[in-house]
DNA sequence: GTAATGTTTTACCAACCGGTCAAATTATCA
DNA sequence: TGATAATTTGACCGGTTGGTAAAACATTAC
């Protein structure tokens, strides 16, 4: 018989890891392109190699996909961030978190633009992840980085806007990368532009950062 | 007789101006709402008020209206970086261009969600207008800064990227809104937000462009 | 081997999409 | 006023979209 996809509680198939497995690599690659509404079931099924009705068989409508994909990426997107750690050094802290947002900037810059477009459009899909998990990581991370401001370790800054920053300015590299590379030219478009951003982050941010004489 | 639209070298009438507006205004809306391939005619008619042919009366085809959107808003988009002065003093003219970003980002966010949507999609209609114009005028500001490090004004840095990060910080509160109020709850996503950016920003873009004793 | 289960395909559907057409309505101006 | 041009609308079209039904095919368990 054949059971509604959601029906079966069983353990999966070798076959179904391997397909849902190829079907979230082919989604990730449209969905990042187009955003969800942009985005249709053929064009996934085509990129995946196989019919749309099979693609229907292991994800019963465009949103289940969407929802797994995000669901899966999400988690270890927020990674970098729950490393920050009070213990350390702060600077050396905030340095090693750029690098590490750069680093995901440049080799995971599908599922960076995942969550661009799907907030960009208004986060329909992801409105509680934002309002709950995120902002609780964000909020314990806010208040390590108070902590260390009235240690007069750092700067007096807002730790949320802060945050923002280094947010923004590494996800760049990878959602407005078209951006970069047209005004960056051919010539230095290449892997390089990284070691570039990475060098010009760390010094902006922690010189940016630093307790100036006077104002402790 | 009823002429094709793009036939009409003629003045305008009345009518074609107020319509023209009322529908680029809708338009903009939905497009950046949900970007190019996301958007349907349908939608921006009911934004608009009137009925899909009617629409279409004035702007032939989906593309014609995204065009006509994209061609209006790309020039003032770009009117704070030209404002850049390089007469002026470093630090303030990169304090005021910092602010007038974003006063553009708290007060045209659809115009930032629109450039960011096409831009995260890959820019298929402006790629031209990125690798051209804007190119242009980075490369002009960009000398300019690079003068103002010759001259020992500010710190030795890649003006290419202190230029993306004046964007991304930036249109960072208009293109990830929903984000920036998420994280930030209720009570900190009032209009007072963009002040504490400002504040921020400002702070950190300075003083990490400051010279450094022993640095020159 | 065969029966049960899991997978894939073909054919299909209703809703929606961008866009056209011709007729109806309204504004302009002599 | 009436003729002419500009504007608006409803009906429609072919293609695409998300999704379904059922049967063919493959795999696994016994």
């Amino acid at each position: 018989m054949v059971l509604p996809r959601a029906a079966r509680t069983q353990r999966r198939t070798r076959i179904q890891e391997e397909k849902e497995e190829l079907i979230l690599e082919a989604a990730l690659d449209v969905f990042a392109t187009h955003g969800f509404r942009g985005s249709t079931i053929d064009q996934i099924a085509e990129v995946a190699g196989m019919s749309k009705p099979n693609l229907l068989y292991y994800f019963r409508t465009k949103e289940a996909m969407h929802r797994a994909l995000i669901d899966r990426v999400l988690d270890s997107w927020l990674d970098p961030l729950r490393e920050f750690d009070a213990e350390g050094n702060p600077v050396s802290e905030i340095r090693s978190y750029i690098r590490r947002k750069l680093e995901m900037a440049r080799d995971f810059p599908r599922e960076s633009r995942l969550f661009a477009n799907e907030i960009l459009q208004g986060a329909p899909h992801i409105e509680d992840e934002l309002k709950g998990p995120l902002k609780l990581l964000v909020d314990e991370k806010a208040e390590v980085i108070r902590s260390w401001i009235k240690a007069g370790k750092i700067a007096k800054c807002d730790p949320y806007h802060l945050i923002f920053a280094i947010w923004s300015t590494t996800q760049h590299y990878a959602d407005f990368d078209v951006q970069v590379r047209g005004v960056l030219g051919d010539e230095r478009s290449g892997e390089g532009r990284f070691e570039d951003a990475a060098r010009f982050l760390e010094q902006l941010f922690v010189s940016g950062l630093e307790i100036k004489e006077g104002s402790a």
